[in-house]
DNA sequence: GAAGCCCCGTTTTTT
DNA sequence: ACGGGGCTTC
């Protein structure tokens, strides 16, 4: 038992360090592939089995919930004695927050009840526009309403912004809403009441916290709390989500934490890892373990369809040489690049997953069909309410007005009742439980009562009216009719006919089938997880709500289950924190990579996107450009960031593809070659005429033009010098073209 | 209300 | 480079 719990004492010395540091707080800048999770969960091993720490005295901060599951699977895996209800602070930020606040917090302090509901940033955005239509506000550019209510600093513009974040604040108390951003901020602000002995905080990917992660942390600190971060500057990639500062710097200062780095990586070829090294910013100190493995292959594509065939050919090859598919990734950095590999690799039969974040509220029907359920969990959320009775397709043909007119109405008829005491729940029809679920039926007035309907205004709209205060009822009385039932007696069909759902997702329409598949499916979700919680089924759906908000539902899980060994299709950004053996970067052209951006700043992310992009890559890199691309400001010819790579570390001689697309590309070049000729020599005459007239030219310019200086290269034999700094040399060679060299590493004579 | 001008976003995405 | 939206001007 002692043995397998000193396993940090298998780290390099850099590891260890970090491991046993036991400074009031330290900051590990640790380098692309150097083992920063297995540093991570060695030190939270270590200060359980070695300094007596208990895990619930840890909070674990990560930023998804992949790396929250990860650090906790290793951890189960070096101590069996672990249970997850110890790892309770292990989690992200988010999820933490949620935890106390429920737990621990008193949130009615603010105007909250213990049962508050989470929404995500959509239903955000959906609440402002109620609040607008409601209070009449005015707005201005409301199509960028979610990112002009996430900028902190004031508008220019004379509108009621600030107004409308008042409102809406309030409005979320009022409906017992809390954003992903509230979730932080209620906590750090109930957490300054309390005293939780924390005796670490442990932060996984430090670089990308923002500011409210920040306070978050700030506020679960105490005096003696000890604060442990792991992070890479030269992976920061998503800077453009909140504004770019440097973490680092900031905890060194706030904290004056210790600063150690982790300099070794593991994973990548030395080819690989010396050509990303050009890509770091601050000279970090990056070294290698690996041997050199095979150059980096580069690769002229006319457009994305021929790169995408090759691709698919080159894929193939690489299976039938025994490397698994799970082991390929293609990398881009649109998401709008995919659709061609898609249909290559789907007619070429390869085997592929496209990570896309599909969630449900891109499917309609279930958009729609969780308003319903969050309308049912909670009255006070009027938003949904208002939705799911106003749909266009679903609902119950409702303006959003009447729809909340209507709502409004029953919320006073509902206070009125609550007053009064409950003189409802005689109702079989609407409010009757099931036979089979037992409970004394109907009794409990306070949940299943209903309003008189004789009053409302709505009721006159004939023929829809019925449907109208139907469905609103359902969802009104779900809560009374199903709050002792329990899961394990139910079946989705229930859930379906007690919503007439049937009434409402239209049986005749083309989309019905694969509607009411989902729908069951997703009813399917909600009841086992009522099962395994052991739960009643009403309590099951508050959860069930709030964790589809902050966790998402895994839907595509039959699609990926069928088939395990996939080539992985995704855009840069998503390739962080993966590996493969064998990574192709596709559409490295300027204006792509890096995309076409304004400033200075934007170009440094682009460049760390690129070296994320690279580094994912164990063992083989294959880069392409196109010579036509097809996506808009692409321009064509490669990347300025592959002449950032030495030469000496690039495969360029390609296997085109056709004979005859080499001819065309041979053509083309020699066009390019003879403009550029032309246009060297009418330059040369401009400034022979502006020395004429302003007398003698500067030095340089006098060494660089009267005769070209030649330059001979063992593969593009001789050709004219163009260009040369201390660092570079540009060389046009007959029949090839200009060619940048890196002086260091080319042999020109 | 049409015409012209200015500003901004366009891309990446987790919770 | 282009389009949407807002604002000013006539």
């Amino acid at each position: 038992m002692k043995d397998r719990n000193r396993e940090w004492e298998n780290l390099n010395e850099q590891q260890k360090e970090a491991v046993l540091d036991d400074s009031a707080a330290c900051i590990v800048n640790a380098n692309v592939g150097s083992g920063k999770t297995t540093v991570l969960t060695a030190k939270i091993h270590y200060l359980h089995s070695k300094c007596q720490v208990d895990y619930a005295d840890m909070v674990v901060l990560t930023f998804t919930n992949k790396a929250a599951n990860e650090i906790r699977e290793r951890l189960s895996v070096r101590a069996q004695e672990v249970e997850s209800r110890d790892m309770r602070y292990f989690g992200t930020f988010h999820s933490v927050a949620l935890s106390l606040l429920r737990n621990l917090l008193s949130v009615e302090q603010l105007g909250y009840t213990e049962d508050f509901q989470v929404i995500d940033p959509e239903e955000e955005v959906e609440l402002a526009l109620q609040v607008i239509r409601e209070q009449k506000l005015n707005i201005k550019y409301k199509n960028r309403l979610k990112k002009r209510l996430e900028q902190e600093k004031v508008s220019r513009c004379q509108d009621d912004l600030a107004l409308l974040r008042e409102l809406l604040q309030k409005e979320k108390i009022r409906q017992n809403k809390m954003s992903f951003a509230d979730l932080l901020q209620t906590a750090a602000i109930l957490l300054k009441d309390i005293s939780l002995r924390i005796k670490w905080i442990i932060i996984d990917e430090a670089q990308d916290c923002d500011r409210q992660q920040m306070d978050f942390v700030n506020a679960l600190k105490q005096k003696d709390t000890r604060l442990f971060a792991v992070g890479d500057p030269n992976q920061v990639v998503y800077s453009w989500r909140s504004g770019a500062w440097n973490v680092f710097y900031l905890l060194k200062e706030q904290y004056q934490a210790r600063e150690l780095s982790l300099p070794v990586n593991y994973r990548s070829s030395s080819s690989i890892l010396e050509a990303a090294k050009r890509f770091l910013q601050n000279g970090s100190q990056l070294t290698g373990v690996r041997e050199t493995g095979q150059k980096i292959w580069l690769r002229e594509q006319y457009d994305s369809f021929q790169d995408a065939c090759c691709l698919a050919d080159r894929i193939r090859e690489l299976h039938e040489n025994g490397l698994p598919y799970s082991e390929m990734a293609v990398f881009y950095r649109l998401q709008s690049q995919s659709a061609v590999f898609e249909q290559v690799f789907e007619r070429n039969e390869i085997p592929f997953e496209v990570s896309l974040k599909k969630t449900i509220q891109d499917i309609p029907v279930l958009n729609w069909l969780m308003k319903l359920l969050r309308f049912s969990a909670n009255h006070r959320d009027l938003t949904s309410g208002q939705l799911v009775l106003s749909h266009r397709n679903y609902g119950a043909g409702l303006t959003e007005n009447a729809a909340g007119k209507l709502l409004r109405e029953w919320e006073a008829a509902d206070k009125k009742l609550e007053q009064g005491g409950g003189l409802a729940g005689e109702d079989g029809r609407k409010a009757r439980k099931p036979e089979q679920g037992g409970g004394p039926a109907g009794e409990d007035g306070r949940k299943a009562r209903k309003p008189e309907q004789g009053g409302s205004p709505a009721g006159e709209d004939g023929r829809n009216g019925r449907t109208q205060t139907e469905l609103l009822q359902k969802m009104w009385n779900f809560q009374g009719y199903f709050a002792e039932l329990e899961p394990q007696n139910l079946k989705e069909e229930e859930l379906w006919n007690y919503f007439q759902l049937d009434r409402h997702l239209h049986p005749t329409s083309s989309a019905y089938p694969e509607d009411k598949k989902l729908v069951m499916e997703l009813f399917g979700l909600l009841l086992e997880d009522a099962r395994t919680k052991q739960v009643p089924l009403w309590e099951a759906l508050t959860d069930f709500l709030n964790s589809a908000s902050l966790y998402g539902i895994n839907f595509l899980k039959t699609d990926s289950a069928n088939q395990s060994d996939t080539v992985k299709l995704m855009t840069l950004h998503a390739s962080k924190g993966l590996e493969f053996s064998h990574v192709f970067i596709t559409g490295v052209n300027n204006g792509l990579i890096p995309l076409q951006g304004k400033g200075f700043e934007e170009e440094e992310e682009e460049r760390r996107l690129f070296f994320v992009g690279m580094t994912r890559a164990k063992d083989e890199l294959e880069l392409s450009y196109y010579t036509n691309p097809d996506t808009i400001r692409t321009f064509p010819g490669p990347s300025r960031f592959v002449r950032m790579i030495p030469p000496g570390l690039l495969q360029m001689d390609g296997d085109l593809p056709e004979k005859q697309q080499e001819e065309v590309n041979l053509k083309e070049l020699k066009r390019l070659v003879q403009e550029e000729r032309k246009a060297a020599v009418s330059e040369a005459a401009e400034r022979e005429r502006s020395r004429a007239a302003d007398g003698p030219e500067p030095e340089s310019e006098k060494q660089h033009l009267p005769e070209l200086k030649k330059a001979t290269h063992p593969k593009y034999g001789t050709g004219v010098i163009l260009r040369e700094d201390e660092l570079m040399v540009t060389v046009l060679f007959e029949g090839y073209g200009e060619k940048e060299f890196l002086k260091a590493f080319c042999e020109l004579q």
